[in-house]
DNA sequence: ATAATAAAAGATATATTTGTCTTTTATTTA
DNA sequence: TAAATAAAAGACAAATATATCTTTTATTAT
C-alpha cells in the first residue's frame, strides 16, 4: 500500500502524459499513454472511461481520436484527480482508522497526523496539473519505471 | 485507502491499547483487545499472533493468560509496527507507484513528497510506543470509533 | 455507404485484503 | 490427573482492488 491506490497512481501518471503530449488540439491514444506511463492499457482504459465521464481529461472517438486536455482541465489542481479516484480519504481520514478524525476524540496521531495530511492536501491543491506539466517539459521528470 | 492498511491500524491501535492496559506484568485478552480497539476479534486475533511472532508483544496461554509488553518492547519505535505488518513502502516508496524512488528518475511529485514521506517516518521512527502510551494515560487520546 | 479506427461499455477473471470458523497447544486451577 | 482458559495454527469465506477480454458506439476517411 502506498499513500494512493494503484489505480490513483495509474490516473496521476495517466493525465500528467496527456498533459504533457497534447498541445493545441492534439491527442494521445490509450496504447500509447499506457506505454508512456508503463501500466497495464486494458486496466489504464477503465480509469481513463471514468476519468472522462468526470470530465477531468475529454476523449474523441474514431481515427485521429483519443485522449487531450482543454485549458480548463490543465487548471485544474491534482486534488480532484484523487478525489475522483480514491475519494477523500486522505484528505480527512484519521491516520489510524478512527471512524472519524477530530480533536474532540483525537487518536494518538492525531496532531502530527494532521500536518502531515494538510501537507499532503496542500501539494494536491496548490498544484494544477498545468504546474506539474511545466516541469516535465524541462525533461527531467519521469512518468515510468 | 489511507496511509496504512487496515490490518496495519489495527495493529496499531492494538499496541497501543496493550501497552496502555498493561504495566508490571499484567496480561490482556484478545476479546478485551477487540472491544478496546473496536475491531473484529478473529482478524484481530491473526495480526496478534503476526506481532507474537515478530516479538512486537508478548503473549502467554491459559487462564490469566493474555498479550503484554515488557520495557523492552515500550522502547521500540512505532515504525516497527509499520514494517511488521505494511513493509516499508510508505517510508521509501514512490508516490505516484514508480517501481523505485530515486532523484535520478523522479516522478513530478518527487520533491514533495519526499518531504512528506520524510515527515511520516519522523512521526514513527522518533516517538515509542511507550511515548505515546504517556500521552494515552493522560486520558485524552482515543482508540475507537 | 463502407471500412477502418479508437474510445465506451459490459462481462468476466485474478489477486489481495479483510474477516470468520474450527482445531490444536500451552498453561493454570481444582 | 481433569477441567477450564486463552492463545496459536490452519482452513475457509467474503469483499475489494486489480486486470483482461469481448462487444458496442462514435467518428473519420475512402
Ligand atoms: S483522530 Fe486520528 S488523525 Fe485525527
Ligand atoms: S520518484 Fe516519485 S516520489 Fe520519488
Amino acid at each position: 500500500m502506498g499513500v494512493f491506490s494503484k489505480t490513483c497512481e495509474y490516473a496521476m501518471r495517466a493525465v500528467f502524459f496527456i498533459a504533457h503530449r497534447t498541445t493545441a488540439g492534439e491527442r494521445v491514444g490509450i496504447r500509447e499513454i499506457a506505454a508512456g506511463i508503463d501500466s497495464p492499457e486494458a486496466f489504464l482504459a477503465k480509469i481513463m472511461q471514468d476519468l472522462t465521464r468526470r470530465g477531468i481529461v475529454n476523449s474523441i472517438k474514431g481515427p485521429n481520436g483519443g485522449f487531450y486536455m482543454d485549458a480548463a482541465s490543465l487548471k485544474k489542481p491534482l486534488s480532484e484527480v484523487v478525489l475522483a479516484v480514491d475519494g477523500d480519504g486522505i484528505f480527512v481520514g484519521c491516520g489510524m482508522g478512527l471512524e472519524y478524525c477530530s480533536a474532540v476524540n483525537p487518536c494518538p496521531l492525531h496532531n502530527e497526523f494532521m500536518e502531515i495530511r494538510t501537507r499532503i492536501q496542500k501539494m494536491m491543491q496548490e498544484n494544477t496539473i498545468g504546474d506539474f506539466n511545466e516541469e516535465l517539459n524541462l525533461g527531467i521528470l519521469s512518468l515510468k519505471k
